[in-house]
RNA sequence: GGCAGGUUGCCCGAGUGGCCAAAGGGAGCUGACUGUAAAUCAGCCGCGCAAGCUACGGGAGUUCGAAUCUCUCACCUGCCA
């Protein structure tokens, strides 16, 4: 059996660790904690957090302790992004998004069980410390130096925005989750995204400094397309975890639609399939690229994983019905109904829509002007017939089952429409 | 507190009185090819059917006319105190 790192290394999730051999051999003689913090940026987790919650899972499966802590200070103060400096949210919208993290969290570990998974907020042990007590009894243990030194800061310094003592002050927080979890739960490695890096190493220095210990960090590499591109943009919005702020037919829709050069590289990062298995998947993509097998796996796999199983199925029928062979008028009202709702189902009162009101009202267009300019461009169909004329209303006819209508624009952007009259 | 520079469309970035709904690039959308893929090529890319309207950090002015000039407020950067 390979072992937990071995494991993380072939699925292309480490990309970096601080000394090696020492990880492997701590993680070899017994079980160790773990931990990874998400900050509360946004009301629900995204595409990036999920790849932290895979490495956790494997470090849970293999036995390992695993904390997972919630940003409730950190979120307060906001990590240095490279660009430009976060607004700060209020306590109020941090302390909600940390409940809702919280809840989200639950579903991709074991919190039961012989080796539950713990969730901690650093609040709780960041809250209480005064303005003082962090100058004389941490502060001290920090050099400028090196905190100037983190590639986040170096890059803040160096721009037009410069950077704020508050976020400057970040990776002090950060560090002192991390000698706060060693103290209370002898926690000796953190992972996170390797962007994060700076961050990450900063409680290994302070740990080593106040408690003369040792201790790791594994960073995930950042995940890219075949063009060097960030994974989980669509339609330029973040792909979230929440059902709410992305659906599951949009979370599947996004990774059926995953270049074929990147497919093997994800299937392994985000499933947990063997390597026979992916290498099976790879092997099919090759010979027969249009059945896109790989894509479909991934995307089931994943979206089961987030969404549990109902919800992918659910999700599957209607992909299979709006993408499939057949004539829509041969789809089953309750099977079609189903499949639009997926994408969105828009009831219309107006019972003689014109093709324009068809796509602003479905969402597929923002406005009258570019409904008309997805029409002139040929890209506007209904019930996969090509619309030319704008103003063009459909006749009673071309109601499926005497109510909807299939809107699509363009090759893959599909949604549904009830006629209500009256 | 003083002085200097900056704030342009989703992002970067040009534009210093009319020819500016605003160059160029990126992102994005659509078409062709194909496979709900990539690459390539082409078109599009504020709102409006249109007349026109709204827009270049906020506000107030000058002018026949302002993204471009003046005043003022806010924020950012740098230098000086």
């Amino acid at each position: 059996m390979p072992s937990v790192l071995e494991e993380l290394r072939w699925r292309g999730l480490v990309a970096l660790t601080t000394d090696e051999e020492a990880l492997a051999a701590a993680l070899a003689s017994g079980p160790v904690t773990v931990y990874c913090g998400f900050d509360p940026t946004a009301p629900s987790l995204h595409f990036g957090n999920l790849v932290q919650l895979i490495v956790l899972r494997w470090m849970q499966r293999a036995g390992h302790r695993v904390i997972c802590l919630v940003g409730g200070s950190t979120g307060l103060i906001g990590d240095p992004r490279p660009t430009a400096e976060r607004v700060l949210k209020t306590r109020e919208q941090t302390a909600d998004w940390v409940d809702r993290i919280r809840a989200q969290v639950r579903p991709f570990l074991e919190f039961e069980g012989e080796n539950p998974a713990l969730l901690v907020d650093n609040l709780d042990w960041t809250a209480p410390i005064s303005a003082l007590d962090f100058l004389r009894d941490i502060g001290k243990h920090f050099r400028v130096n090196a905190m100037l030194r983190k590639e986040a800061v170096a890059a803040r310094l160096s721009s037009e925005e410069g950077i704020s003592y508050t976020e400057f002050s970040y990776q002090i927080l950060q560090a002192l989750d991390f000698l706060h979890l060693y103290r209370e739960y002898g926690c000796t490695l953190q992972t996170g995204g390797q962007d994060q890096w700076g961050n990450l190493t900063a409680g290994v220095d302070l740990i080593r400094r106040v408690e003369g210990a040792g201790v790791h960090v594994l960073a995930t590499p950042l995940i890219t397309d075949s063009a060097g591109v960030k994974f989980g943009k669509s339609e330029g919005n973040a792909v979230w975890l929440s059902a709410d702020m992305t659906s599951p037919y949009a979370f599947y829709q996004y990774w059926i639609n995953v270049e074929d050069a990147s497919v093997v590289l994800l299937l392994k990062a985000f499933t947990e399939r063997s390597a026979e298995e992916i290498a099976e998947l790879e092997r099919a993509t090759v010979e027969r690229p249009q059945a896109r097998a790989a894509q479909r796996a991934l995307a089931a796999d994943v979206t089961a994983l987030v969404h549990g199983r109902p919800a992918t199925d659910a999700v599957i029928r209607a992909s299979r019905a709006l993408f499939g062979q057949d004539d829509l008028a041969a789809v089953d009202a309750a099977t079609l109904r189903a499949a639009l709702e997926e994408t969105g189902l828009h009831r219309v009162s107006d019972p003689s829509p014109t093709v324009v009101a068809l796509l602003r009202e479905s969402g597929l267009a923002a406005s009258n002007s570019e409904a008309r300019r997805t029409v002139a461009e040929g890209g506007a169909y209904l019930n996969n017939r090509r619309m030319t004329d704008p103003d063009e209303v459909p006749g009673d006819a071309e109601l499926l089952h005497g109510r909807y209508l299939v809107v699509r624009r363009g090759k893959r952007h599909v949604a549904g429409v009830e006629i209500s009259a009256g």
